[in-house]
Order: C-alpha cells, then sequence, then structure tokens
DNA sequence: CATATAGCTGCACACGTTAACAACGAGCAA
DNA sequence: TTGCTCGTTGTTAACGTGTGCAGCTATATG
C-alpha cells in the first residue's frame, strides 16, 4: 500500500540500510547518495510509518496530558488554557493525548511504552493512585496545579494560599468584617489552601469567623447560586464575600442580583482564578489570578528536557498568584482608604 | 526490561503464539491452557507493547481531533465540549490526540498509519487543504461544526443560519427595526452563515439594513467591545444588536454600562451559542443554543462506526439550533407582545 | 610494492506481535 | 490395519524500521 524505504531502496538502487540512514540524516552516508534518496523520497511522497519506528526506537512519540476528570469540577477555561500551554511547547514533535484519569477503569493502557512522558493537571487527590502508579513506572513525569504528598515527582503549583490570603485581606483593608465564603469542590486540595489562606487573614487582622458565614459550593455556577442564596437568607448578612473561583463568583451575582440587590452596592463579591470573562462581566470582577497557562507551558518544558537528558528532577515549584483588582469590591470603612 | 509474551510463552512451557492467541481468546485453544496463561500473564503484569501491536495489525488506535486553531477564535467553550463530547464516546478503546491545524508547517505527521479515524471541527475555510489532504489518503473522515463545500465527506453541522434567523426575527417580534450586527471572525464560515441568518429576518420582515449597523468583531470579548463602542456613537443609536456570540455580547454589554446606558433597558442584546456562563450574567443573555457536545458526541460515534465497519458514508446533517429566551431583550413595539 | 586507513555500503538480525500453515495425537470409521 | 477428522499446539514468516559488524574500494602511507 503505503511506500516504504523498501521501495525506494529498490528504486535507489541501494539496500534499505542505505535509505534509513540517508533519511536519518547519518554522517556515514555519502552526500550525493543522500541527497539522491532524499528527492525520491519526497517524489513518492514517503512518509515513516511511526509504528515501526516506535518497536524498534522504543519511543512512543506520546505525551499523556491527564485531568482529574473532564465531567465536572473542571472548568472549561482551566482546561482551555492547559492544553494551549502545552501544545505550544510540543509543537509537532509529540502527540498530545488528553484524557481524564476518572474514565479509566485501569491504568494498564498507560505505561513506558506508550507514553514518552506524562503531564498530570491535577485537581483531586482522587488522582493519588494515578500518580503513584506512574511514578512507579518510572514515566517521565511532571504533576502541576496541585501539591502532592508521600510522593516525590516534579509539582508545579499556583500559591492558592498566598493568593486567598490577598483577596480577604483586600476586603477587610476596605473595612469589611462580615465576610462569608463559598468553597469548592469537597475533596480538591485548591478548595482547602484556599480556604486556609481565608482563615489565616481573617485571623491575622482578628476578624471572627463564623460557621454561618462557610457554604459548600462544588466549583460550578449553580452551587455558587445556591450557596449564595443561602447566605442571603442570614439575619446578619455579609457585607463581602469570597467565592472560591469565578464561577461560583458569577453564580453568586446572579443570585444577589435575583433579590434586587446591587454588587457591589450592597454586597461585595470576589472570585479566584481571572477567568477570560471575568473582567467583562458586570460589575467587573475582582479576583485572582492563577497562571495555569504559563504553569502549563513550563511543565511541558520541563518534560521534554526530562525526557531528552533522561534525568529527571523533583520538586515542588510555586507560582505567583496575583490579586487582580476591578469593580466588585466597595470600600465600608467610612472615609479611610 | 518489561515483559512480554516470550517471556510469558517460557514459563508456561508454549510457544509465545499460545500465549498471543489465549490472550486474544482465540477458540483455538484450550480452555484450561488458555486460563493458565491469563493468571500468569496478570501475575507477571503483563502489557501489550502497542506499538507492536498497531505494526503488524496496522491500526494506530489513535484518533485525532483537530481544530482550525488553539490561539485565537476558538473559545474555551468550545473546546471543552468538543473534547467532552468526543471523549465519552471513545472511552479508552482510542487514543485521543488534540492539535491546532494551524500548528503544523506540513501534514506529514498526519496519515493513515498514524490515525485510524480523524474528526476535524473546523471553524475557518482555512482547513480546507487539511480535509482535502485526510479525504485524499482515504483517513476515516468526519468534518463538524462547519459546513464544507467542494469535498465529499461526512459533515455534520449546527444550522447556523437557521440560529440566526430566529433571533433576529424574535428582535423584530418585539418592536426593534434598528438592528445592529457585530459579525464573527472575518473568513469563518459561521460568521457568514450567520450574517446570512440576519439578512434574510431582516429582508423577510422589510426591515431596512444599514451599512453603520454591521460591525466586524472576531469572536472575542475585546472586539465585542470595540465594535459596540463605535455603534454607541451613531448618531441614531440602534435598539438591538445581534452579537456573533456569547463572549462578543459580554464585550458589548461592558462597553453599554460603561456608557451608563443599561441592558436592556436602553439596548438589547443578543448572543449566539449558550455559554455556559450566559445564562449567568447581568442580564442572562437571550441566544441561540448550539449543541457542540451533541455534534461531538455523534460525530465520533460515526467515525467508530466507519473504522469498524470499514465503511464511510458522506453527507451533510444538521442539527437543530434553538432560541434561549432570557432576559436581555425588551419589548418596544408598545403594548403588543 | 604491500599494507593501513578512511569512506561508504550491505548483510543479517532485532524490536514484539499476529497469522498462515504445518504437525501432532486422539478418536473414529471403514 | 489404514485413513480421515478434530482439536490443539508449534514453526516460521511478516509488519517497517534501526544498527552492529563485516566487507568493499580508493587513497594514503611506509
Amino acid at each position: 500500500m503505503s511506500v516504504t524505504i523498501k521501495d525506494i531502496a529498490k528504486l535507489a538502487g541501494v539496500s534499505h540500510t542505505t535509505v534509513s540512514r540517508a533519511l536519518n540524516d547519518s554522517p556515514l552516508i555519502n552526500q550525493e547518495t543522500k541527497e539522491k534518496i532524499r528527492l525520491l523520497a519526497a517524489e513518492l511522497n514517503y512518509t515513516p510509518n511511526y509504528n515501526a519506528k516506535s518497536l524498534v526506537l522504543d519511543r512512543s512519540y506520546n505525551l499523556g496530558l491527564f485531568f482529574s476528570t473532564l465531567h465536572t469540577g473542571t472548568s472549561a477555561g482551566f482546561l482551555y488554557e492547559a492544553i494551549k500551554g502545552v501544545n505550544d511547547v510540543i509543537q509537532d514533535r509529540y502527540n498530545l493525548i488528553v484524557r481524564g484519569i476518572d474514565d479509566y477503569t485501569s491504568f494498564h493502557k498507560v505505561n513506558r511504552k506508550s507514553y514518552d512522558g506524562i503531564i498530570v493537571m491535577s485537581q483531586s487527590a482522587t488522582d493519588q493512585s494515578f500518580i503513584e502508579y506512574a511514578a512507579e513506572l518510572e514515566i517521565p513525569l511532571v504533576v502541576l496545579n496541585r501539591q502532592i504528598e508521600n510522593v516525590q515527582v516534579m509539582n508545579m503549583v499556583p500559591d492558592d494560599k498566598r493568593g486567598a490570603y490577598l483577596i480577604v485581606e483586600y476586603l477587610i483593608t476596605q473595612g469589611h468584617r462580615q465576610i462569608a465564603i463559598i468553597e469548592g469542590k469537597q475533596n480538591f486540595k485548591s478548595t482547602q489552601a484556599r480556604r486556609e489562606g481565608y482563615q489565616e487573614a481573617m485571623e491575622a487582622y482578628q476578624v471572627p469567623l463564623s460557621v454561618d458565614y462557610q457554604q459548600q459550593g462544588n466549583y460550578d455556577l449553580e452551587s455558587g447560586h445556591m450557596a449564595m442564596t443561602q447566605l442571603l437568607q442570614l439575619e446578619n448578612r455579609p457585607t463581602a464575600v469570597f467565592c472560591c473561583n469565578d464561577d461560583m463568583a458569577l453564580g453568586a451575582i446572579k443570585a444577589i442580583t435575583e433579590k434586587q440587590l446591587s454588587v457591589p452596592g450592597d454586597i461585595s463579591v470576589v472570585g479566584f482564578d481571572d477567568h477570560i470573562f471575568s473582567g467583562f462581566m458586570t460589575p467587573a470582577l475582582t479576583t485572582v489570578r492563577r497562571p495555569i497557562e504559563q504553569i502549563s507551558r513550563e511543565g511541558a518544558a520541563k518534560l521534554l528536557s526530562f525526557i531528552e537528558s533522561k534525568q529527571v528532577e523533583k520538586e515542588t515549584i510555586f507560582f505567583h498568584t496575583e490579586l487582580v483588582i476591578r469593580e466588585s469590591v466597595t470600600n465600608i470603612s467610612g472615609g479611610i482608604q
């Protein structure tokens, strides 16, 4: 069917070995024959069979980009930035295979022969077994976004806790003391980190915590809406709400305006992530920027270097989160800026 | 290094052929030996080398999901829904390789040996050469989202034109006659289809078209903001704006509120796509639902059936777009509902 | 002149798997 | 007994590529 190096060899009157070497630019081959063969290959529209190459070279040319899940809890923006970042780096040197870890019933198909390297975009501790599996098989590995415990890997994560601290601190400096939190999905590590940032900021400024002000969400729009509806029924309504991501903030704002209240006039709302649309909402959302695309890009670059040098490093690198001040918070401190 | 069928054969005291047959559940093999070998394979943690399998079976187990671009013009929601839809269908029978077509300088690496099938999520005519290439190589192929001309393929597309017609018709029935359009990215086919739907509705109801009301955008937030800013400077401001996607609608609303005007009080705004966040904006956006996830799912299913039956169909299937009425349009017809 | 050397090419095998075909023993019929 | 069939297993080649080693020729070296 398709043309192989043997076909080229026959036509060029040489052995297939010579063709192989010519196409791989081996220094052993005479310059003239090399060019002749390459010309011929181009004419015949030859494309190497990567399955055969993979077999003998023991390289698959595949990189895996694994998400905790592709069903719920992974926002579109997150997926987008991650794929974009990785894709930019690997160019067309590798195939990028995208999967949700929870789609696997067994990890059988994930192994050294099938993947030259793996990027785990981890959002939840449910990945732990997968990460341990990959680490044990000694597949070059980079784990992004979630900080990993108990297993030594290359780990690149945004400093969620600090970001949460910064934005809650900001609310406090704007005079707020009744600050509620709408939390993310239960077993996501990010949920915990952001909650801790919230708590630490509150404690640092000696603002009392209240259980009434602590609402559970799951990172999606509806859950933000529901949680905010709960908060609005409190006798002692909060003056500001820290939503653990922008999607929930959007849902919360919806709930507030439905009650004929205004943001930030009556209640201030802040988010986390800095989604693409957050600057365009009304009011524009004050939030925390989390550099997912940058992390993806640098993670992919690290992985490539591991594969090429056949050496891996194992450390945890934090990436700065950054306060993005827009319009969804009002100053209620009475004149003091 | 890793365990092969030959290793198993040696331990079981049989030939590697027998092992291969046992693991592939061949009827030729005695039930007892079959079970013995399988047990042994499980104990040894055997995983087949898919590169070798691929070579001899001439199947790569790879499916390609190709987007026009991953850089600009592809919204996060679109990417998300497409990947989710396809992923759900293929389970772990195939690897899903995600790429932007514009990342390729040459299509060399895309061929029958490397891909069992290809899904093109086409947004722009710039894909045309890629689609023709894939069709010529006779790789099982499904082209989604954009209607293709000049080349016979399986083509599944949302009925954009009808969707645009419906929403503009809706604006007209709500009493609007000064209706502007903010168009999408220049060479995207969807841009053209939506513009046509707009024009046909206007003509059907004998509403005059004005060049002033025709603005160029490129499907992103900023372009919607800019285009709307232009429209607001017109002496004879439109009373309603049809934005060719929800992102631009969001940008447009931003521009309107910045001028201290309200939506829909002063100007009605509608979008297209029904993004996840559109129902949660303030005001909730009236828009057109485009069933991308459904198309992806059915497209993937079709592709799998092509691969398995080794027979391809070639037709164009339209998927219903659907008007989603929310709160961003006001009735100005003076009492007549 | 013989011999070493550099430059280039081919032979033969390997990678791990599947599959066509041959082969073997048991059971059965003639 | 012979011959045939059935059920099971092994032999061998094939898929398309890369590579260690041997071998060839022409040139340089002593």
